[in-house]
DNA sequence: AATTATAGATTACAAGCGTAGTCTTAAGTT
DNA sequence: AACTTAAGACTACGCTTGTAATCTATAATT
């Protein structure tokens, strides 16, 4: 698997929204949130392309990026491995934690028992 | 909070398994998991002392290590931050792409179950 | 008491990462 | 056609991490 840095992983989410994008928009999309140098964030997308992450086209003088991943695909093994390491691979002592420390709202329950529901009918 | 590297965690798990311990307790426990070299645990432990996420009082030669941080609270930490990037705090989700993916099993979905009704108990 | 073994301290070193600055070249402007 | 931008390429640099090897001092052994 690709395995990105967590300022990798932010300038890919950039692209994430939309896409192809140039780099100039993306830049544009992370300068609510990050105060990184335009320079900086061109950095990460060459590591990017350099990872196989994302590819490009020219267009000009500029290049229109794409991603070759798909997120849920990335967040879906980072998940895995994240459970893996911290709870032995199962999934309900991540969520006991959270209900534990009352991290957990009435919609979170909500949101959980619709999958739980969903899973469900899918197994008839 | 204390940042911890792969790792440093994993030794910092071996000790959480039981403690107080010495090193070589914990060199003998991560044995059956990793290759790793006595000499790297011992740079490993070092590292966690100077980080604080560990402490140790002297026996003789040796010193006894005892966990600074309690595995809970590091592991709920670690998870609030991971869902945060991840999926912008809900934990929802996360579970749901484990229920598209096939990853849950009928035991996931019993122990989720409970988490949820226990939750609601505690909510009355 | 002298010698040895071994625990921890210190040092090492390449790769990855965050964070840019400088270089080069082609596109845009006059 | 000449000049100026600005996009991407290349270089930089200190910090962390994985992975030990060497140094030092003290406990154990002879």
């Amino acid at each position: 698997m690709i395995e990105l840095s967590k300022a990798e992983f932010d300038v890919l989410d950039a692209l994430w929204i939309n896409y192809p994008a140039t780099a100039s928009q993306i830049i544009e999309r992370l300068s609510d949130d990050k105060q990184w140098h335009e320079k900086t964030i061109k950095t990460l997308l060459g590591r990017l392309v350099k990872k196989g992450a994302l590819t490009f086209e020219k267009d000009g003088r500029q290049y229109i990026y794409m991603p070759c991943i798909e997120r849920a695909d990335y967040t879906l093994k980072e998940s895995q491995n994240f459970i893996e390491r911290f709870f032995s691979g199962r999934i309900a002592p991540l969520v006991s934690g959270f209900a534990k420390s009352e991290q957990l709202s009435q919609q979170d329950i909500n949101e959980l028992k619709k999958v739980i529901d969903d899973w469900e009918k899918n197994q008839k």
